[in-house]
DNA sequence: AACTAATCTGTAATCGATTACGTTAATATA
DNA sequence: TATATTAACGTAATCGATTACAGATTAGTT
């Protein structure tokens, strides 16, 4: 005994001598059937413990009620909440999720993307690795008619739904803020410009810039990785320079974090002296001694309308597939490491 | 068109004017067929980039390629580890992951596993739910014959596998430690002892304050969540004590870093008068200003082993389920709110 | 009564791959 | 030469559910 003997259609028909046709409708409430004979057989699939095969189902029916997701890594804060969130979404409607991981690798990724599609998935989320540099193989996944939505990173093609941050405005916002708390000097540390959310951070924290008449400084502006030292590093550069900076937006956390810890490292005190801001909110810059000011992405949120778009894209039986971008408004947390107003109202507090 | 029709192996019989089943066994490098046709089939189906429907085969062979891990929330450090531990350790055996999340709740989780058994999975990984209180919606499991494998939180059952970290040693270790540093006073940040993992670090705890013949304070052991909150209001409780205790192991890094928060609001230093000891190691531990000490749960080594014992379950194909218990050692990573002797040796920190 | 319409159910094909069993033709053996 | 053996491939059933088409029964209409 390999497997315990799964009752089927035809167990039930046999037992209530009629043919399994009639059974399978029955139990998908065809209204061909009379109300007897359908709680007749609702009644004995119960009785029997039947279950749906819906390896079955699915191939005759080309829908397995699976959707992949493929992201860099799963366990980082950011990527496993917009999983939860596409999870929550997508699982009341009675589909599941699979996850795959591109290390940040293109070659996983393309190889990861074909296995889903021999899978037979019924739709792909996928947020691009950083060595992704075209999307020949999501075109692959449209010219089979799969639903493809990006989420965050994404690669414009044409005929691909999205749901990504304004980064832009991030950027911009950040920046900005940076500008309202009387920064003039503010460095930023750049991401990966390969990846276009991070070209989009860049140019908002440009624009920013000039709107308020300050000088843009090309040594002001460090690529970082997601590392803690590459933050450190950022600042040892910095203050190399003629011109030190007052502040600092860092296009990830981490890197704020290293930065952070070589400006007290070098008894900089922050943000009197210089103001940062992180981007991510990642749940640790919260719970810092000083707490770092972030930019949330709401991961959760983008999961759940990435969701809502596929169900859309499925729901709507077009042989044309629509193209929906969603670009989410970002929010700024601020906190202690750029916050000098929030500061002086809580003066009481031990610091300064 | 609503899928580009797939070629199937009669597309290729058809264009070879040979039989499915030739095609089917060509494929599969059966020795029957002749090393001309099989390289014939090959090479054309190539061609017509022929890919296998995986549905069907599943169909006709019961195995899916598909394995499910049901986890509280999947966007918990801890939790994303150890899928990804799984999923890399499966991944190249082809197998995919599909998950689910039970909230906590033992009516999800109940719910999630059926879901998952109905659709046909080859083998489950689940950590129980704080308010699973037995397992026989884990019988079912067992009774079609489906592997389950326990990782982390589990209940004691008859057939089921189970990976997890050895607790009780790790609550041990963590009050060695504290005594070591010269405390005397040890209280204790317990979980929902419902779930074992918490009953096993308390039991740990009670153990080495016997050895080292400390005495033991019931009063000195507090209830908490995993919320930074009732880290903070056990402190508060633990000062209301005749006794106030010198040290603190907490069965979860965020009722650490409450417990923490409350010290130094009360300007209780750490790690001189008071030392703390954390679970988890959660990333942020480390990126304090005060690092802090925490038990480290080698969460991907625990997926990547628990994915280990399902193949191995899988490959040998008996009809007897071997029952197979892993207990991980847990690892330590003393930092400041404990460290004394780290402290001197660093004396030249700007710290007293 | 005769015929149409409506209602309910059965037959068989289908989804795509696998495989037990059978067949053919070629080769080996007596 | 007659028979046994083997290699190579075909036929058809199978996995379990769905559904186009057809058939049977009952109810309704003139």
């Amino acid at each position: 005994m390999n497997r315990k003997e799964k009752v089927t259609i035809y167990d039930i028909s046999k037992k209530l001598d009629i043919s399994a046709a009639t059974v399978s409708r029955a139990l998908n409430q065809n209204p061909k059937i009379s109300k007897k004979t359908r709680e007749l057989v609702a009644k004995t699939a119960k009785e029997m413990n039947y279950k749906q095969n819906r390896l079955a189902q699915a191939l005759k029916s080309g829908r397995t009620n699976n959707v992949g997701v493929i992201v860099p890594y799963i366990n980082r804060s950011f990527f496993s909440s917009v999983i939860r969130g596409i999870e929550e979404e997508l699982n009341p409607h009675g589909y599941h999720v699979i996850i795959c991981q591109s290390h940040e690798e293109v070659k996983n990724e393309i190889k990861q993307l074909n296995a889903l599609l021999n899978t037979q998935i019924d739709g792909i989320f996928m947020s691009v690795s950083k060595t992704t540099q075209n999307t020949d193989h999501v075109k692959k996944a449209l010219a089979e008619n799969t639903p493809l939505i990006f989420f965050d990173r994404k690669i414009e093609t044409p005929g691909v739904s999205s749901v990504v941050l304004d980064d832009f405005k991030a950027g911009f916002m950040a920046t900005e803020h940076l500008i309202q708390e009387g920064c003039k000097k503010i460095a930023h540390l750049s991401g990966d410009i390969n990846l276009e959310i991070y070209k989009n951070r860049y140019e908002g924290y440009i624009a920013a810039l000039e709107k308020y008449g300050l000088n843009h400084n090309p040594e002001h502006v460090i690529l970082t990785n997601s590392k803690i030292e590459s933050g450190q590093q950022a600042v040892v550069r910095l203050w190399e320079c003629e011109e030190k900076p007052d502040a600092i937006f860092s296009a990830g956390d981490y890197a704020a974090l290293g930065a952070i810890q070589e400006l007290k490292r070098r008894n900089i005190k922050i943000p009197e002296e210089v103001c940062v801001v992180g981007f991510s909110n990642e749940p640790f810059t919260k719970y810092m001694e000083l707490p770092i000011t972030s930019m949330d992405q709401t991961p959760q949120l983008m999961g759940k309308i990435a969701a809502q778009v596929f169900l859309e894209q499925v729901k709507e039986n077009l042989a044309v597939s629509i193209e929906k971008k969603v670009v989410l408004s970002p929010e700024l947390f601020v906190r202690e490491s750029s916050g000098r107003s929030i500061l002086k109202t809580a003066a009481n507090k031990a610091l300064l």
